[in-house]
DNA sequence: GTCTATACGCAGATAGAC
DNA sequence: GTCTATCTGCGTATAGAC
């Protein structure tokens, strides 16, 4: 731990304290978990929390945002690369929102079970990183289906397209008869399949 | 009122608690939706809730019990009609799975956030009845894809649309530019595309 | 069946020593 | 930065009158 002279470095309290909230938001709900489970949980007393967070529902921001942000980070560069072919990189990006969805997936739910509980402003901020994903999905969508296809057509297929990939991890079991990588390459084609089948 | 001698009837008391308590559900989550605020949106005391309801978790079973069967003896002899061929079976009960989600969104998505707080044995109960009609749209998935697509191309084709008519209550918006009816238009055509497209 | 009153514990959050 | 101790209000649930 941090407090064994620093010798044991990666495990930050603040950090230790998000994973578990995560945890306990995700299989408790954010309004039936106390401060102080989660203070147990990450090996601290419940006051100290207030030293890192300024109370429970900050927790829960900082999980949010930092979950949005590792996510754009990853998959907008894909998104966005336009030296590719725009099927490529829906084939990639599928790949690899599947990829974090399964390896972050209590921090996944977690955030999407209790967005409710954050304030108007913080929400704001979650919303919107969340609407430059989608922004980037819908460019590439809006590319592949071509210049026929109407701005209804590529908005309501890409919400079917996220609908369908955000779905994964809410049935995904890593311990069941396909892996993610598996699904993923099922997925591929499904989405071209929505994306291809939907253009006029 | 009930108690105006009766003579309005069709607003019997458990069945205000369900709507108020789901409404709040959804709104604040179960956690942090307080038994006395269901009981003073419904009208009454938060003792008289003790009468019809064991405590809050039952009440959120029964929002959660009622939704689901209600919409499986909605859509299961849609689905289950063999006289029929399966795709306009499945075109319509698309139709109806989003006209049934639009019209009561606020239940269904107090059950989808809040199903964790439920008890092992309710959450079977619900977890059954969902698997009922899962069961429904695999077959019917089975019968248009033929004979030739294997079980695991059906397993997954059917979770995908799932997750495709499931997504919608998420994002719709009575006042947008869309009804459901119409977007039940686009998605029978997308469904089609997803179930054809990953036939072998 | 509905109410008022209340028991009792636990919640979030803070004070202040070290 | 971390702890122990504590404040204060609100949570669920019950008692008992009408």
């Amino acid at each position: 731990m941090a407090r064994n002279l620093g010798l044991e470095v990666g495990v930050d309290v603040a950090e230790q304290i998000r994973v578990e909230a995560a945890r306990l938001f995700h299989q408790r709900g954010y309004g039936m978990t106390a401060i102080r489970e989660i203070a147990e949980a990450a090996g601290i007393s419940s006051s100290t929390m207030y030293h890192h967070y300024r109370n429970k529902q900050d927790v829960l921001f900082a999980i949010s945002r930092q979950f949005m942000i590792d996510f754009n980070d990853a998959l907008l560069p894909v998104l966005n690369d336009s030296t590719r072919p725009p099927r490529d990189r829906l084939d990639d990006a599928i790949g690899l929102h599947l990829k974090i969805s399964s390896e972050r997936h209590t921090e996944l739910l977690s955030i999407r079970g209790n967005r409710g509980a954050l304030s108007p402003v913080q929400l704001d901020t979650i919303v919107g990183l969340q609407a430059t994903y989608q922004r980037a999905i819908r460019d590439v969508v809006a590319a592949i289906q071509g210049p026929k296809a109407t701005r209804g057509d590529v908005a309501i297929t890409t919400l079917a397209l996220m609908d369908l990939i955000n779905g994964v991890c809410q049935w995904f079991e890593p311990s069941g008869r396909l892996s993610i990588g598996e699904i993923a390459d099922h997925y591929r084609h499904l989405a071209r399949s929505l994306v291809i089948g939907a253009a006029p």
